[in-house]
DNA sequence: TAATTTATGTCAGCCATGTTGACATATTGC
DNA sequence: GCAATATGTCAACATGGCTGACATAAATTA
C-alpha cells in the first residue's frame, strides 16, 4: 500500500517520506488552508461575496491592468465562471474596466478606491494570521516553509508576481 | 494600510513581517492548495466523486469507527452538508456504518475495501507530491515547513490524529 | 417512570462556484 | 479579406455548502 512513497533519496531510510510523515503534511495542508480561508470568508459574506470574488479582488490588486485572459490563466478557472463574478464586482464598483490603448479588444481590470477598501481589510485579516505564525518561528523556519511550499507548487513563480 | 503587519517581535526589523513577504506567503498558500487539491480531483472525477467525498474518505481511512458527530467536528461542516455525500459512498460501498456497541444511536464509519483502495490510491497521488517537495528539501526545512503551518492552524492538534 | 438531552437522519429551499458547449462581437494581424 | 484572438453571453448542469424545521431512537437525568 503505497509503498512506492517509502523510496529513499539516498541509501539510507529518510524519516521524512514515511507514511506518517507525509499524511501528517497532507493534514497540514488541508487544515492550515481551511483556518487560513475561514476568516476572510466571513467578512465576504457581509457583502454577498465569496472566495471567488476574493480572488479576483486579490489579482487584481496585485496586478493593476491586468487582463482578463491573464485572470483566467492565474485562477486556472473558464470564462464562464469568471464572468458572473466579474459581473457582479463592476456593477457594484470594486473593480474598474478599461479598454485596452494597444489592444483594444482588452479589458484592463484595475481596482477602484472601494475595491482597494475591501482589499486592504482582507489582506489585513489573513496577512496577520500569517505574521503570527512567523513571529512564531526562527528564520530558518520560515524559509523552510517557503521552500516546501514553492516545491508543493506545480509552477513556483505563481500567476504573474513572479516572486 | 495594514501597518500593524510591521509590528516587531523584537525590537529590530523583522524582514520577513514586510507586506511583501507576508503577501508572498498568502499566495504559496492559495497555489501550494490549488495544485495539491488538482491531480486527485481528476481521479475522483472517474467516481462521479468531488472534494467534499475525498475528505470523508481520507479521515474515515484515518480513523476507523469515527462517529458521523465526530466526523463533523473534524471537517467543520453541517450534518444537512455531510448526509449526501456519505449517502451516496454507503450506498456505492465505499464506506460502511455500524451501530455503536455501547452507544446504539451512534453511526461508527469504516472504509469498505473499495473504499480503502480508493483512499490509496488518492493517498499515492497527494503523497507523491509531498515527497517529492520533501526530497528537495533539507530537514531544517521540512521542521520549519511544519511549524509553521502548524502555527497558520487554529488547532495544530488537527482533528484526532493528534499528530 | 417521565422528561430531557443527544446522535442521527431527512426534507425543503436557497446560494455560490464551478463545468461544457455553443454562439456572438469586435478587433487585430497576416 | 480572412483567420485568429479577446471578450462576452446564454443555457443546462453538478457540486457542495447553508439554514430551518422536524422525526426517531436511545441514553441520561430528574
Amino acid at each position: 500500500m503505497a509503498d512506492i512513497n517509502y523510496l529513499r533519496h539516498s541509501e539510507r531510510p529518510d524519516a521524512a517520506l514515511t507514511e506518517p510523515a507525509l499524511r501528517e503534511a497532507i493534514e497540514l495542508l488541508f487544515f492550515a488552508y481551511r483556518d487560513f480561508t475561514g476568516e476572510p470568508d466571513a467578512l465576504l459574506a457581509r457583502h454577498r461575496f465569496g472566495r471567488a470574488h476574493h480572488r479576483v479582488i486579490y489579482f487584481v490588486g496585485r496586478q493593476p491592468g491586468i487582463t482578463v485572459s491573464e485572470l483566467l490563466a492565474i485562477l486556472k478557472i473558464t470564462k464562464q465562471s469568471l464572468a458572473p463574478v466579474l459581473k457582479v464586482l463592476v456593477a457594484r464598483g470594486f473593480v474598474a474596466q478599461a479598454m485596452g490603448a494597444k489592444d483594444r479588444r482588452q479589458r484592463h481590470l484595475t481596482l477602484t478606491e472601494k475595491g482597494q477598501a475591501l482589499e486592504e481589510r482582507l489582506y489585513h485579516i489573513q496577512s496577520a494570521r500569517i505574521a503570527r505564525a512567523y513571529r512564531q518561528a526562527d528564520p530558518a523556519a520560515i524559509a523552510g516553509f517557503r521552500r516546501v511550499m514553492r516545491a508543493i507548487t506545480d509552477d513556483p513563480q505563481m500567476g504573474r508576481g513572479g516572486r
